[in-house]
DNA sequence: CTGACTTTGTGAACGTGTGCACATACGCCT
DNA sequence: AGGCGTATGTGCACACGTTCACAAAGTCAG
């Protein structure tokens, strides 16, 4: 988050930034910025803030997005079709190296200029192209068989979207992504809000919520 | 996430379930499983476990999901439509209302059979149907004015997809998924696997990863 | 060079969430 | 009816993330 902000405010020409102003922007407290940063190494200079693009090339060494990491997505449905379409991951480092479905109706379309192929070329593909990570846009029942696969073909990280719990070996890394629970938290607030009689009124999740 | 296993297994057919085996199934401590429900109230048995029907009516209760929450998505763009063609919302209780946009091209064309509404007819949709969540679904750039315009026709809870920090008054909940920090995540991960030699491997973030 | 001002880096306090361990309560079998 | 086994509910300890507060370190003006 630290990082989008950093790109942003270099993109605009700002040579320093302050702790402080870094957690306007990012909606968090200041302490909490200096804190996270300093995990980094010191690169501030006191009575100045952080030069921007030396903190951007830090995180960026950090998180590992010195090189491009190559994505492939399992499932070429509603979802999976909207994350091979939409330029954002390829701008901010993560191209899309292919788009599988196991449905022969889809395979050999072309979403965001990748070519859908069968699953079974899963495994050319990770290899092929050194990907690392999977993304699984399937629906719920075929999630699991759709990470097993990954993993054989050598995938060792997962972003899972279908709203199962991935069962995976060490070793893999699974994130998850459930845009139903999502719109459930937020039901809940809504709930209490004319349910209890507004004294929730305000209270986000922890630190996910923003007001002014 | 109970909710979810807990209508799948009443499904199945299971009439009762401890919490050692929901823990499993979510892929938690069976300790967390009993304090999270114990806030509900003490709907188990000792010596049986939890009645799973009862259990997903209590749940349903406490979180507001007792009837629909019509949703409005902002934006028609790639995530937009993808969001809207999506049946998994309406099958979960967030119908979709209403799709709104600002390009007069995407104005009439019908996505997962909704028609794309200009952006001004936002409050009407809002108010006719009584939606109180609204989706930003729209370019980083937009994504502000896309939420101003969702507080003012009386919105109180927003789901960003934009990246970007949203500023919202007082009583308006927001929650924010931002996939190329996942992905960045992931990559952070990758990242160490290689660089520090593997003694990271299997630690994931809090709760979020799984393995067998 | 000195002093005033600014901003970092971090020790300590605080709050929250997680996991262990065990008393308690319930069902079932004899 | 009584005892045994099983699973819940929860007090307690621990670990972690967040915030406060302040000393240290740097800048800048005169």
């Amino acid at each position: 988050m630290y990082l989008r902000i950093l790109v942003e405010q270099a993109n605009l020409e700002v040579e320093n930034i302050s702790s402080e102003g870094l957690a306007e922007l990012a909606g968090v407290n200041a302490a909490k910025v200096r804190k996270d940063l300093s995990y980094l190494g010191s690169y501030g200079t006191r009575g100045v803030g952080y030069e921007v693009a030396y903190l951007v090339y830090q995180i960026r060494r950090e998180l590992g997005l010195t090189h491009d990491w190559p994505v492939v997505i399992v499932g070429a449905g509603n979802l999976g079709q909207a994350l091979a379409g939409y330029g954002g991951f390829g701008e901010r480092g993560f191209p899309v190296a292919g788009v599988v479905d196991i449905d022969p109706v889809k395979i050999d379309s072309v979403i965001g200029g990748v070519r859908v192929r069968h699953i079974d070329d899963l495994a050319q593909i990770v290899q092929g192209r050194q990907v690392s990570i999977g993304v699984v846009a399937t629906p719920p029942a075929a999630a699991q068989d759709a990470a097993d696969r990954l993993v054989r073909a050598g995938v060792t990280s997962i972003l899972n979207f279908a709203p199962v719990v991935l069962a995976v070996p060490h070793g893999v890394s699974v994130r998850k992504v459930d845009l139903a629970v999502e719109l459930q938290i937020l039901s809940y607030y809504e709930q209490r809000r004319v349910g209890v009689g507004m004294h929730a009124i305000g209270s986000n999740d922890s630190g996910r919520g923003a007001s002014a």
